[in-house]
DNA sequence: GAACTCACG
DNA sequence: ACGTACGTGAGTTCT
């Protein structure tokens, strides 16, 4: 590509605006977001991600010890010793030898994943050790070991793959190494993070948005009760509980809120009563009551997603709001259980796929304004709601302030779009 | 290569 | 009666 022209130089600078791309459909979102960002996509991957090699090895002679020491205990309290990454194996001793009651089935045994672990925590000591080995063996394996072998021998840098033509939403993937799944839970999450660092005299600026799905929400429902939720900026999960449980927010407990913020993703998800009583164990009466509570609330969600099924199944896809489509012929199927798939599908698409629209343009939109303006801040990395910058020191307050800009107004919604961000020499410290 | 599990948003 | 929360990528085991 060629740039430097006084004529390129303001065909950079002109605003990608997003009814127009929407009112063009296909082909606008292709050549107008799609194509340019192959560039941008390219430049991130060049830049590339530091990784301080000497915190990952030291973190992996501690999780070794860990390990050996969680690995006799597991053999001790199972008074056998077995291969603990077989599931296979496992369950052999959990529902054989240990005699304890199988929670689920897979297609070839018993389920032995972390939901069955933890209900079996509850009869005996050795599930919990399971538990705590597999998450710090995860780590150690994916990240903590894998990731130094991926280190380029010339930039001394780690360059992932940002895949544009992957996912069925519209959302970008990332991939050898996959970028957008690097610990965040936990000591052991932070500790990881703090392995992906500055070069010397330069920081890491980490700007992500704010609640972008359930603001998503409200606009394209336009439902007066959410979208005034996020006018007045107050806190979506309390201000839901006391939608949910006719409380002033002033009365919800921790764990209405909690409630609350499960049933939020649910909407998000494709909600069903099956699902929400998992997620909150709880019947699915009682989870269909919650339901039935939200929609009673925010009855224009409540019209939105039952109108977008029916168009959906009408159309045979849905769309987001660039024009984007997924099609959905699970909901043409004669199977409930393939229909359900699609009605979930036809539910959540548009809501992730519009984040993903938005974060695009974004994107191209500090592109370039980081050009125009002359800053020699890198884009380094997009984690679905997060962009990751690398600068000098002294260009952060310049660059925090483009960046901050261009994510709000990359679309005009009904509610605001709301970004934090955080400053740091290590993506542990920088992240907001 | 399928199955299972689990890391992220 | 039964069952799946949406979207990904990768490591390990086993067929």
């Amino acid at each position: 590509m060629r740039i430097g022209s006084a004529a390129s130089a303001v065909a950079r600078l002109q605003p990608i605006l997003a009814d127009k791309l929407a009112a063009g459909g296909l082909r606008d979102l292709f050549e107008k977001v799609e194509l340019p960002l192959t560039v941008v996509l390219g430049e991130m991957e060049a830049n590339g991600f530091l990784v301080d090699t000497a915190v990952l090895a030291g973190l992996a002679k501690e999780l070794e010890q860990q390990l050996a020491g969680i690995l006799d205990e597991i053999y001790r309290k199972a008074g056998t010793e077995f291969n603990v990454n077989s599931p296979k194996q496992l369950s052999e001793v959990l529902f054989e030898k240990l005699k304890l009651a199988p929670i689920r089935k897979t297609k070839t045994g018993y389920s032995t994943d972390e939901d069955v672990l933890t209900q079996l925590a509850l009869q005996h000591e050795l599930p919990a050790e399971i538990l705590n080995y597999r998450s710090l063996s995860k780590l150690k394996s994916t990240y903590v070991d894998a990731l130094p072998l991926l280190v380029h021998a010339e930039t001394g840098r780690l360059h992932t793959s940002l895949n544009q033509t992957v996912t069925a939403t519209g959302r970008l993937s990332s991939s050898e190494p996959n970028l957008q799944n690097i610990p965040v839970k936990g000591e052991w999450g932070g500790r990881i993070r703090e392995a992906f660092v500055a070069d010397p005299g330069a920081v890491l600026l980490s700007a992500d948005y704010n609640q972008i799905e359930p603001r998503i929400l409200a606009h394209l429902s336009q439902d007066p009760v959410l979208i005034g939720a996020f006018v007045r900026g107050d806190d979506i999960h309390a201000a839901t509980a006391a939608e949910i449980f006719s409380s002033p927010v002033a009365q919800i407990t921790t764990d209405m809120r909690r409630v609350a913020k499960t049933v939020n993703f649910g909407i998000i998800y494709g909600i069903s009563p099956y699902g929400l009583s998992a997620q909150l164990g709880i019947s699915q009466q009682e989870a269909k009551k919650y339901i039935e509570a939200y929609f009673t609330r925010f009855q224009g969600v409540k019209t939105f997603l039952d109108r977008t099924i029916a168009e959906a199944k009408q159309n045979g896809y849905v769309t987001t709001m660039l024009g984007r489509r997924r099609p959905i012929p699970e909901l043409r199927s004669g199977d409930p259980t393939q229909q359900g798939f699609g009605q979930r599908m036809a539910m959540n698409t548009p809501i992730q796929g519009t984040a993903a629209d938005v974060i695009k343009l974004a994107m191209l939109a500090v592109s370039r304004r980081l050009v125009a303006e002359g800053a020699t801040a890198k884009m380094i990395l997009q984690v679905h709601d997060e962009l990751i910058f690398e600068m000098a020191e002294t260009e952060v307050e310049r660059v925090r302030k483009i960046v901050v800009e261009e994510m709000e107004r990359a679309v005009s919604l009904a509610v605001p779009l709301k970004v934090d961000v955080g400053v740091g020499k290590n993506w542990r410290q920088a992240h907001p």
